[in-house]
DNA sequence: AGTCTTGCCTAATTAAATAAGGTGAAGACG
DNA sequence: CGTCTTCACCTTATTTAATTAGGCAAGACT
């Protein structure tokens, strides 16, 4: 699938996608032309989903997160999961099995925010909130290679 | 804080970090240096934390996802964390105020290797875990701009 | 009023990305 | 068993982008 030099490459990308190709190039031992086209079939395969910005949420005032259980009432489900797409504060949702259909993460400026967001769901939906107290782990892509577990 | 320039370029990167200064200039009507200068500026102020690609978990055999709620067992919450942070098959954990103390995503490529990681928190944690169906928000970053919300 | 800072500009320089064309090894096939 | 094709890589030349340097105007500060 991934061979060790496109491995290697992700690892420095993920880390700083601004990296050249001519560092890439040297760092992995290929010319820059090589580089430019291993990254193409990357993009391509659909491995390399985007090259994007991560944007601290506390440096625009979001100085709060919340994750939130969505258990849509009957026949609400639809209109449910439509709402929730629409809220901009909502910075990820997952529909996931068990009773709490929805699991979401909410960014928010204050608890008062977080408490008129909630009320547009309060009618058509139970939640459930959880506060953010801290991220032992921020967001991080999947391992590369294999793990202990996935290749025993 | 953020002015409406900042934004927009903000705006740009998120999409494709990728854009050339000169392009991003022509959008926002500056000139390269300029933007070069503010994008300088955002990056120091934290707002931008990283350049960054985005991996699709899917594209390297993770074709599973799940949303794991963990209840170390007394005395037993440092251990837990610091078990959590070493397995890399964790793509995110956060600790929230409520009985369930870490909320965590699992990448896996089977059913079974769900089960072996479990196993090796069982020990010291209670976990309820909800495997993700569907995602109908993907990771995006909180608002830039005011909302119906957050500036009413 | 004078000067400092800030944010922007243009022009020149340096650096990087891309395009074109060639080489050699591995596997397909007559 | 040899030849042909494909593939991944290389180097070099060209195009394009990023960076640096220096200057200008507006608003803040003394």
């Amino acid at each position: 699938m991934l061979d060790d030099l496109d491995r290697r490459l992700l690892e420095i990308l993920i880390k700083d996608s601004r990296t050249s190709l001519k560092e890439l190039a040297q760092q992995v031992g290929l010319s820059s032309p090589s580089v430019a086209e291993r990254l193409r079939r990357l993009e391509d395969r659909g491995v390399i989903r985007a090259f994007t910005v991560e944007i601290d949420p506390q440096a625009l005032g979001y100085t709060l997160q919340a994750i939130v259980r969505i258990r849509p009432l009957p026949g609400k489900l639809h209109i449910v999961q439509k709402l929730i797409e629409e809220i901009p504060e909502f910075g990820e949702c997952d529909k996931v099995t068990g009773d709490d259909c929805f699991v979401a993460r909410l960014f928010v400026r204050s608890i008062g925010d977080l408490d008129k967001l909630l009320d547009r769901i309060a009618d058509k939906a139970e939640t459930s909130t959880a506060i953010i107290k801290a991220q032992p782990i921020r967001r991080r892509p999947p391992p590369l290679s294999a793990t202990a577990i996935s290749n025993p």
